[in-house]
RNA sequence: GCGGAUAUAGUUCAGCGGUAGAACACCGGUCUGUGGCACCGGCUGUCGUGGGUUCGAAUCCCACUAUCCGCCCCA
């Protein structure tokens, strides 16, 4: 048997309803927020990837799908190929490759879709997984680089996770600085680090070679009392980031969204500056993290591209799901269906279609039956599919233009004109 | 990439060297136009894959693969 290849999987119903749901949810939130769609390629030259995301980061160091694309004419080039680990990097490649910027206003642009990464699968973790994001960019004079721009897209997201009904979440923020603070951060971290890293655990000893930052994420308990003494983050940031992310907490205050700073929160990916923020969850095991995000000035001159702060997020949306089906309470999918229509006896099949097809295209969702089954196995069919009612169409109903038209959950059973069925059953 | 656990019917699991089982689910009948109950009957398996030990392997051994739980990382 062929099987779906690790770390993917099949999204079938009723899961797939709360993706679905989800989805609504947020296509919703971002109408709200004046957000429009972008939809890019799910692979990309590999070079986007290296330098925005970082050539040092696990995710471009060994977690992503990279192909070789070889040429196959004389004028065409051999390519290196990956699939998109992330989504906004593909993002702020079309804001350059289409100048998005060149108008002078803010792009306010969302996305959903899969992103692959090549990690070992575990609960809330596969490698192919579905993001939903969005990036708000453009040149500064647009006011891209304003903080109450970060405000309001972490307010949004509060009010994202209030629409879909997860409760139990935390919001974690934390300002890393710019590319300036952050340099001179990472030196007086090694050098703090330099002197206590012996009696720090394994890993530790490895981050604080290459990436000091990460120490801050460390979990051992025993080396916590360590950690605490190092120096932080907050106090390396220069005048205007440090004004920056008081005004982002201003507003977050104003609009009544809690959160809690976090100087060790880390993200993984290079890219990020000044606001970074992670929204967390209890009922997600060991990747507790239902989605995270942060300012990324710089990045389109990374790839190339003109000056264009900006600040985004993505969410997980499996992880979402995962939450909410935690939180017991909150994954009511209603039925599908309204009605079942139950052709009776030989030679209803055809009447019974015709009835489906009008009330159909007055709105009503059906479900319709086989005239070879007993009214018995009708019945249970019904239940089945959750139909509120079930209509009977035999031969007495169609020589009457009248149906019988049963509650399920009751047991109630009127006769209905043909002419009224539509508004009884929930149609127009 | 590292450590641990698991893999038998559609599902949950029992069987731990001698003819593959239970419960639930599903299908049919009792019951040809009014179900959900009850009773009766029935179906379903390369026992994860490949090797080995043995007269004989679902069972013991080895390798692989997948899943789950941690680590790591992140969404």
């Amino acid at each position: 048997m062929i099987k779906a290849v690790r770390g993917t999987r099949d999204i079938l119903p009723p899961d797939s309803a709360l993706f679905q749901f989800v989805e609504a949810q947020a296509r919703e939130v971002f109408r709200l927020y004046n957000f429009q769609e972008v939809r890019t390629p799910i692979f990309e030259d590999t070079q986007l990837f290296s330098r925005s995301v970082g050539e040092e980061t696990d995710i471009v160091g060994k977690e992503m799908f990279t192909w070789e694309d070889k040429a196959r004419a004389q004028s065409e080039k051999a390519q290196s190929l990956t699939l998109r680990p992330e989504n906004t990097a593909g993002v702020v490649r079309a804001y350059i490759e289409h100048g998005l910027g060149d108008k002078g206003q803010l792009q306010k642009l969302y996305y959903m879709g899969p992103q692959f990464r090549r990690e070992r699968p575990q609960k809330g973790r596969y490698r192919q997984f579905y993001q939903i994001g969005a990036e708000v960019i453009g040149p500064a004079s647009a006011g891209s680089e304003s903080p109450a721009r970060d405000a309001e897209v972490i307010e949004m997201l509060a009010m994202l996770l209030d629409r879909v009904g997860i409760k139990g979440w935390t919001l974690l923020l934390n300002s890393v600085g710019c590319a300036n603070d952050r340099g001179k951060y990472n030196e007086a971290l090694r050098a703090a680090l330099k002197d206590v890293v012996g009696q720090m655990c394994a890993d530790c000893q490895r981050r604080a070679e290459t990436n000091p930052l990460r120490v801050l994420d460390c979990k051992v308990p025993e080396d916590q009392p360590t950690i605490e003494k190092l120096p932080k983050i907050s106090e390396y940031l220069d005048e205007p980031c440090r004004e920056n992310f008081a005004e982002v907490k201003k507003i977050l205050d104003a609009v009544g969204v809690k959160y809690e700073l976090n100087e060790r929160m880390v993200r993984g990916l290079d890219y990020y500056t000044r606001t970074t923020f992670e929204f967390t969850h209890g009922g997600l095991g060991a990747q507790s993290a239902l989605l995270g995000g942060g300012r990324y000035d710089g990045l389109s001159e990374m790839l190339g591209g003109p000056k264009a702060p900006g600040i985004g997020f993505a969410l997980g949306l499996d992880r979402f799901v995962l939450a909410l089906q935690s939180e017991a309470s909150g994954a009511q999918v209603q039925s599908a269906v309204s009605a079942y229509i139950a052709p009776l006896g030989a030679g209803m099949n055809a009447a019974a279609a015709k009835l489906a097809r009008e009330l159909r295209a007055q709105g009503v969702a059906l479900e319709l039956g086989d005239e070879s089954f007993r009214l018995k196995k009708s019945f249970e069919a019904a239940e089945r599919t959750g139909a509120k009612f079930v209509v009977i169409v035999g031969e007495n109903e169609v020589k009457a233009d009248t149906f019988a038209v049963k509650d399920i959950k009751s047991g109630e059973q009127k006769t209905i004109p043909r002419s009224e069925l539509a508004k009884t059953l929930g149609g127009r």
